[in-house]
DNA sequence: ACCTGAACACCGTTCAAGT
DNA sequence: ACCTGAACACCGTTCAAGT
């Protein structure tokens, strides 16, 4: 072989490739990104520049499958807030181990920053202004991400050990499924966040 | 040599040479921290079972020197609150880089597990109940985890590349130095936390 | 018990050689 | 332009050999 007329690789493969494996194990290397694509582990640096890359790939991946763009700023600022939040987790929630490898590099992806605008032109709209704009989207990130990474904590984080800890072991007696837990969680967490920043809007105004 | 009378190598050394790396250069392997204590790389296995037990050691180390735990129970609930999720991340604002690596394994440690405990004993004390709790713990943990991330985030992120995204940019022409602008984000963040749990409990009650 | 050196299977990246 | 195979420097872990 070598050079054929049709490639045997393209940017979209490599991408579907990795995060099967990442769905799979947890995680991904070359090697075996070529392997599953039966080509070799050299080849793919004539379509993509390294493994960061890749890893960019799957973030954009997983973003653009799950965001709505532009379609929020005709909800009052409070559903736009949670409608841009849900979007950003409910792709990681189809990817649960993503989210770990994700948080090691930077973004760059200009779809990953219009999602931060439109959060950014919401917050906007409810009322903050100058440096709390900026805080408010730190905020807003914290959550999101803490929220997607919580979807791959493995139910053991949940299970203490012994007899030490009476009022966590009592709150974890009423943990429904993992999956579950952490649908349960990010909904009254979203509430949290919603109602936090209302009361911070209204004490500035009061 | 071979089995000198002393030790060559101590826990607490390894959790050292880890690290002082991780500080330097985001990362850490074996081969380094073998180097830096100026031993062999295999003669670490007799002191720690593997890597995870060094992500774990230095997990409990930034938690130790900043918990300060049995210290909350005489606090209002809010002020206990902040309490306990800022001792969290300010350990991890000594060592910025050390967060991303330990999203990726279980928390096992009991140190760990008694700061959720005390997390659970000050929502409990709040007046939440039931399943409200685990939410509840779930949300305070994405929260810190999320500000614990925000430290490694590098200022790149928050430069969006060219004209596109105006709120994003005006947003962010009010912004302070990076540490700063982390600080400011942490403690708005806390707020909104805080004052979202109030209107959920006074929800519930009227 | 504790250290060494060699070994193994894995990894990311580069590069000359082929078409 | 696109693929291969060999090469390099790195990694985590194991294990026999030494004291």
């Amino acid at each position: 072989m070598a050079r054929p007329s049709e490639p045997l690789i393209t940017v979209e493969a490599v991408t579907d490739a990795a995060l099967e494996l990442v769905d799979e194990s947890g995680d991904f290397s070359l090697p075996r990104v070529a392997r599953r694509i039966g080509v070799t582990q050299s080849s793919i640096y004539h379509h993509v520049k390294g493994r960061d890359e890749i890893v960019e790939l799957m973030r954009r991946r997983v973003i653009e499958t799950a965001a709505p763009r532009a379609v929020v700023g005709d909800l009052p600022w409070d559903d736009a807030l949670r409608t841009l939040v849900r979007a950003y987790r409910d792709g990681f929630a189809r990817h649960p181990r993503l989210a770990p490898l994700l948080v090691q590099q930077t973004v760059q992806d200009d779809l990953v920053i219009g999602l931060y605008e439109d959060i950014a032109l919401t917050l906007e709209r409810a009322g903050f202004a100058g440096g709390e704009v900026l805080a408010a989207i730190s905020t807003v990130d914290a959550f999101a991400i803490g929220a997607a990474l919580d979807l791959a904590a493995p139910d053991v984080v949940w299970a203490p050990p012994g007899e030490g800890y009476p009022t966590l072991a009592r709150a974890l007696s009423h943990a429904p499924a993992p999956a579950q837990r952490a649908e349960d969680a990010f909904e009254f967490g979203l509430d949290i966040l919603v109602e936090g920043l209302r009361a911070r809007l209204s004490a500035r105004r009061g």
